[in-house]
DNA sequence: CCAAGCCGTGAATCGTGATTCACTTCTTGG
DNA sequence: CCAAGAAGTGAATCACGATTCACGGCTTGG
């Protein structure tokens, strides 16, 4: 025999691995998803794209890690900040509101490929467990809200994903890279309405009309 | 000379034309966009494929009309709702957002399409177009509550553009054809959630905490 | 230094579906 | 009925980007 991997080429090849997904996230962090084709990221990592495929069996299998854990990322720091302290379920939920948001708002782009933008059916099933991610964050805080009466009774999932759905809309689907102070306004004006949405006392309503 | 077109061969045109048109409604509201190539599209209008670019100059002009016609038809609906009547803001606000999600969930299909599903460029600029619709119709009856003082003031574009998301979000974004006494609870928490959100009063909470 | 065989390369290939176009069929006015 | 030309046809073409692969070049253990 003559050839063996080792570990300083599994390293070189780990190394050559993450810098393929780093330059993948890059990308889309810069042009979106629909500028990421498999030469701009091999390009951009220094690679042929031929190379990609060593390490990746498919696009949409890079993209989906790629995904996967940028969005980890975001949902961690999220839950952290919706789970420290002590505080009662309700501030906690406006602090996750406001993490999410100015983190959104930080990176437009990335925050418009992870949350909104059209991709590829493979990428777009991970999408979906991080945004029931996110649901599931705010149900568990909604339900604990609920529980110790800070809040009504309701349908903890639906709210909980209506709140992802209002925060994804009012971020990314603007687009306008509102001046510094207008984003502060935004942030406030978002978590406002959230804590609005899951107060106490439901606002009553004379009739509904049936369509 | 010998031949020229006629009121005859120009309705017999705008029939085929109209034809194509309810074919591709009728193949997104089917199996959504991604199911409607123009042979799709072709084959069930009755037409060869080439035809279709006798009425329209591409795909995506054909979709762009197609979205346009059926987004407006919706959208005339909430507005109309949501304007008739001497009820104040607030309780056609509730009427309108009921319209929309009856209508949605009427016809999950088409809604997923024509709000959420991935779409050609073109086609896209037009569901953009109506989404602002939306916002705008809700915005203008926020307008109105808090010039009565219905409600507290606020940034009425955002928040309108936030239910526009909840809604779309928490309809379209499950896709589980929930069984029609489900529906009805859906309707009720997503009523009461979006008036929740634009109470009189604001919700206070303690402490902002900064990301 | 050598043979074995992984790694990287990037031009060629492939798949998919929109779009074209040479041809046929139909209408029209004379 | 005829010539002119519009409308209809659908197989062939095209565009585009993902994927493949035959070809060096590098590493490794002996």
């Amino acid at each position: 025999m003559a050839y063996r991997s080792t570990e300083k080429t599994a390293a070189r090849s780990r190394a050559t691995r993450h810098r393929i997904a780093a330059a993948a996230l890059d990308q889309v962090a810069e042009g979106g998803y629909a500028s990421a084709s498999v030469q701009a990221v091999a390009r951009r990592a220094g690679v042929a794209t031929g190379s990609v495929y060593r390490h990746f069996p498919s696009k949409a299998e890079l993209f989906a890690e790629v995904f996967r854990t940028a969005s980890q990322r975001e949902l961690d720091v999220v839950s952290a900040v919706a789970s420290a302290g002590q505080a009662p379920a309700t501030e906690r939920m406006a602090a996750g509101i406001e993490a999410f948001a100015r983190r959104a708002l930080a990176g437009p782009v990335l925050a418009y490929a992870l949350i909104a933008e059209p991709v590829d059916p493979v990428v777009e099933a991970e999408r979906l467990v991080f945004r029931r991610g996110y649901r599931d964050v705010f149900a568990a805080l909604l339900d604990e809200g609920v529980a110790t009466g800070e809040i009504a009774p309701v349908d903890t999932r639906t709210v909980a994903a209506a709140l992802v759905g209002a925060l994804g809309e009012a971020l990314v689907g603007p687009l306008s890279p509102a001046s510094p102070g207008r984003q502060e306004a935004l942030v406030a004006t978002l978590v406002q309405f959230c804590l609005n949405s899951i107060h106490k006392e439901d606002v009553h309503v004379r009739a509904h009309t049936h369509a």
